[in-house]
DNA sequence: TTATAGTTTAACTAAATTGTTAAATCAATT
DNA sequence: AATTGATTTAACAATTTAGTTAAACTATAA
């Protein structure tokens, strides 16, 4: 629908007490009375709009982690996968963060009613470097910190990204060849660590 | 002065939009005549908070870059410094996130008020990058990359707490122990990635 | 004791914002 | 042409919030 398209737009770009019902009315070339009309209120359509946000960022995370592919390829799928999906969605990690740490409940509400199954899919992965680690292929690290830092090196350069382009005196193209530099060398970065 | 910690904490917290002046008032344990009494307003007040928020994610990190030490050691201090940073004030890293996402030309304000000279520290480190990747010493990879991958290691951690706590089922205890071995083992994860 | 600086109280204004509603308008369908 | 559903307009109520102000109060130091 076109409305939770410009909602989803202004909610993740502004945040929550920022986003204003106008704004998403304006984003959608309709007014505010009609936005009351299809949705109840902010709140109703924040949660909408934040169910969804989170699930796109999971589902193809959760679905590459469990795929059977051996470690170092996995590695590789997940970083392509999380740098392509944020390149087209720039604003949505920092949205989930700064929400999610508002009120860090929202995300067990909404991993309940969505099948996503964080602790199936941490299991499965915690178990295939667990063994790779006792075939010693490569160093001993357990499988919670490796996939933090694989989603460190994919999202954070995007969260900071104003940061970064300050103090490494970047512009936005310069920036976009900086990223996709990273999508060819982080994979080997992490594998190059962790590889015996 | 007492209010501006008291402003500083809930800014930090709630961020520009969120927080209201009545919550700094009681944080501060006054009311809000004395808080306008003191700063005429609460984009007064913002600006300052934040200003002293971006010297104290930056100058202890600028003053590691620049000194003389070898590359390996550099990292050490680095982590160290970082992750003992975000330790005492975790909300630090998502706020200034945040807040430069809705205004980035705020840093490059605050970076010529203050004389924090991104552009020398990074210089320097690029030169000693260079230098490490001329004499063999690591692989090759560049100065701004490396350091976004190590601000990444470990300033992601705390911008996504509630994610990790939710997917990897921590309480704040066990986040806790994870971060400190963070402290340990990602210092020696970069090594490895880059040494040859 | 008195003067002073700091603080509180309480009332207020002004603006922004969410949410509601009734009537008018428009567009497509029958 | 008449009906119907979607949409707009415009006004409104209720609430929240920033910011102001005058008067009262308090503690302290001269």
């Amino acid at each position: 629908m076109a409305i939770l398209t410009a909602a989803r737009k202004v909610f993740t770009h502004k945040g929550y007490s920022a986003a204003r019902m106008e704004d998403i009315a304006r984003e959608a070339g309709i007014n505010r009375a009609l936005l009351h009309y299809y949705f109840r209120s902010k709140d109703r359509m924040f949660d909408l709009v934040f169910e969804q946000r989170i699930r796109e960022f999971f589902v193809g995370l959760a679905q590459i982690m469990s795929r059977p592919l051996p470690l170092f390829d996995k590695i590789r799928a997940i970083v392509e996968h999380d740098i392509n999906m944020i390149l087209v969605q720039p604003d949505l990690p920092i949205f989930i963060m700064q929400e999610l740490t508002q009120s860090p409940d929202r995300l067990i509400a909404v991993a309940k009613n969505s099948g996503i199954g964080p602790a199936t899919m941490m299991k499965a992965f915690r178990a295939q470097v667990k063994e790779a680690v006792d075939k010693k292929l490569i160093r001993p690290i357990e499988g919670g910190q490796l996939l933090i830092n694989i989603m460190s090196l994919c999202v954070y350069p995007f969260v900071a990204k104003p940061m970064i382009k300050a103090v490494q005196d970047l512009d936005d193209d310069q920036f976009d060849k900086m990223i996709r530099k990273r999508r060819q060398e982080v994979p080997e970065f992490i594998i190059d660590a962790i590889k015996l």
